[in-house]
RNA sequence: GGGUCUAAUAUUGAGCGAC
């Protein structure tokens, strides 16, 4: 089964479910009963596509095979929701889940709140963290960035800033990701300088960037015109063996392109498609 | 009786489409 369940993740990811659906069917008249791991991958997967309403129904079909739904499938249909922005249905599903003894976990949670952040109701964001405090949940790495993220995409910079002093005076180590959004979030505000700052304490506390950490400071670089400095994280990110990727390329390109260097912007993509990437 | 493997949450560009 765990056989099984390994091969079908890898059709599900690329959106061939209808394969998937076939490989379900073999598996049973092979007398193998797909598990909740089965059923959860399927469900991922239709949630990452967007697909809330089949991955809440193949959840009750799981439920009527006799699979117990688990915190982990709950969690995967509470991010279907999420993602597809219905927060609604969402909430509802915990409740659910509260009537049916399962007390949601601090990842549901996090999902809740970034659900909450991506359908821009800050207000509700700010009560469901407040919520998991008094529930005995304390922030971690993921809600921080998401609070970080989600406050600097509505503008509130300093406040995002507040929360990452929080964040260090309690304890909890941020992570790449909540320096990345950090990053991200002043370079959007044209602060480069406050950016290359987060992005060096990031390394002297001993953390590696990430190819998102590049690519936020190329965008930062790129919004203000100064193509010079792009090009160079470019090169820069090669030599620290983090291998630019799609959007550190097109970012730069794109960058160019508005600024009238074509003759530029065409020499990256010919370099671009030589290392093999295929523009998109 | 014990152990292992497979499933859930956060951060980066552009374009396209919908409203």
């Amino acid at each position: 089964l765990v056989t099984y369940n390994s091969l079908l993740r890898p059709l599900f990811e690329i959106g061939r479910l209808l394969d998937a659906c076939k490989v379900l069917e073999m598996m049973k008249k092979m007398g193998m009963s797909p598990d909740s791991v089965t059923f959860t991958s399927m469900m991922h997967s239709l949630g990452k596509a967007g697909r809330f309403r089949q991955a809440s129904k193949l959840f009750f079909r799981m439920i009527g095979e006799g699979v117990v739904p688990n915190m982990i499938s709950c969690g995967c249909v509470v991010h279907a929701f999420c993602k597809a922005g219905q927060m609604d249905a969402a909430a509802e599903f915990l409740e659910d889940m509260n009537r049916n003894g399962l007390t949601p976990n601090h990842i549901i949670h996090n999902t809740m709140l970034a659900g909450y952040v991506k359908a821009g109701q800050l207000d509700k964001a700010w009560t469901h963290v407040q919520g998991m405090t008094s529930k005995g949940f304390h922030k971690d790495a993921y809600t921080y960035s998401t609070l970080i993220s989600g406050l600097a995409k509505a503008g509130q910079l300093a406040l995002a800033c507040q929360v990452f002093e929080e964040m260090n005076q309690t304890g909890c180590k941020p992570s790449v990701v909540v320096y990345n959004s950090l990053i991200d979030a002043h370079c959007k505000a044209g602060q480069i300088y406050a950016a290359c700052q987060y992005f060096t304490d990031m390394t002297l506390q001993g953390l590696v960037p990430d190819v998102c950490s590049y690519n936020a400071l190329i965008d930062g670089f790129c919004k203000l015109g100064q193509l010079n400095q792009a090009t160079s994280i470019l090169s820069q990110m090669q030599q620290n063996g983090c291998p630019p990727d799609l959007i550190s390329y097109t970012s730069i390109i794109h960058g160019f392109a508005k600024r009238g260097q074509q003759s530029e912007a065409l020499w990256l993509l010919a370099t671009m498609k030589k290392r093999g990437f295929v523009p998109d």
